[in-house]
DNA sequence: GCATATAACCGCCATG
DNA sequence: ACCATGGCGGTTATAT
């Protein structure tokens, strides 16, 4: 490491998560210990807090931390603002704030990891953006920042000079992402081998979210349609059906539904089968074409491309990554058993 | 893997 | 003037 290292500033404060931070920090640090010296790969980490000195974070551990005075405010490469789990009750920090907009100004990058989003958009940085945050979080920050456009599954979003990722380890995706931005694909291909993550991981973080059957809570005009709907996910429910079933015409059902849904009406039908699926998948062993048919994806080669559409892995390979019921956890005799099977 | 058919989506515009 | 509606046709995505 060299004069020319970029300087990577974390921003953290009280209550941070400490999992926000040591993903990407890991990642940039990685980076540098992995990189041959005429790759001239160097990041510089520097960690800093609105009052300098130690910064007890969500679960306790403490760090240590620069001052945001001590920090000349021209070095900085990337800035990284972190999160906190309690972000809706979290007090506005105007110095943070505004050293964060300041830092912004000459820094070449800004980004944040899970809520720091919110202090992004606080500070002003998010205006007229496409902008992400932890799935728990997005219908808040799209409610306190109308101008955001957030968008609620990708796992990072890059839109120069901000970046914003998803919760907590999706820092690490985004820290990758930054790497290969700098340094190419090789470099972050092995950052990620070193760290025993994907470089690209498959699918959204929508895939974490909870039940969609919670998550959209009835209040909207369509409550009932929706209920209907997931009580009989192998009917018709192509955008003429539903239309017919809301007494409307199928125009104007288009165009209702999206505006009041968020989301067009074959996207929440393919959600609703997808989620009705994957539950089985993981809770039975129900042959894939007996759980195709019943779920309303008709054939197995359907239900196969949604989830290669959706989530970048076969329904088989789901299975496999999240049964409870495919994987005995059983006696040691009958996991031996097992293990045999597995090297077949 | 390709060609064809169907569905979804959406801008546009006429209508009430 | 405004606004919700809904038919039409083109583009794109998905199914066959």
């Amino acid at each position: 490491m060299g004069r020319k290292d970029r300087a990577v500033v974390f921003a953290v404060f009280e209550n941070v998560r400490i999992l926000d931070l040591a993903g990407p920090l890991e990642a940039f640090t990685a980076a540098n210990w992995i990189a041959t010296p005429d790759e001239k790969v160097g990041y510089r980490c520097v960690i800093v807090s609105p009052e300098g000195g130690a910064v007890t974070t969500s679960s306790g551990a403490v760090l240590q931390s620069e001052s945001l005075a001590s920090i000349d405010i021209s070095t900085a490469d990337t800035l990284l603002v972190l999160g906190r789990p309690d972000i809706d009750v979290a007090p506005r920090q105007a110095a943070l704030l505004t050293w964060i907009a300041e830092q912004a100004a000459c820094a070449r990058r800004v980004c944040s990891v899970c809520t720091g989003a919110f202090l992004l958009a606080e500070a002003g940085l998010l205006a007229g953006r496409r902008a992400v945050t932890h799935w728990d979080y997005c219908a808040l920050l799209q409610q306190r920042y109308p101008e955001v456009r957030v968008e609620a599954d990708p796992i990072f979003i890059r839109d120069d000079p901000i970046w914003t990722s998803a919760g907590s380890t999706a820092g690490i995706d985004l820290a990758l992402a930054l790497i290969e931005d700098d340094f190419g694909h090789r470099i972050a291909m092995r950052v990620a081998r070193q760290l025993v993550m994907f470089l690209k991981r498959p699918g959204g973080q929508s895939q974490f979210s909870v039940p969609l059957s919670t998550q959209v809570a009835e209040d909207t005009e369509f409550g009932a349609l929706h209920a209907w709907m997931r009580e009989n996910l192998c009917d018709d429910l192509r955008v003429r059906q539903l239309a017919k079933k809301a007494g409307m015409s199928p125009r104007t059902f288009e165009r209702v539904y999206t505006a009041r849904v968020g989301r067009t009406p074959a996207k929440t039908v393919e959600a609703m089968r997808m989620e009705a699926t994957r539950l089985a998948l993981e809770d039975t062993k129900l042959p894939l074409k007996r759980i195709a048919r019943d779920y309303g994806f008709g054939d197995e080669q359907r239900l196969r491309r949604a989830f290669l559409r959706q989530l970048g892995v076969t329904p088989l390979d789901y299975r496999s990554r999240f049964s409870g019921a495919a994987i005995p956890r059983a006696a040691p005799e009958a996991r031996t058993v097992t293990i045999a099977s597995y090297q077949i």
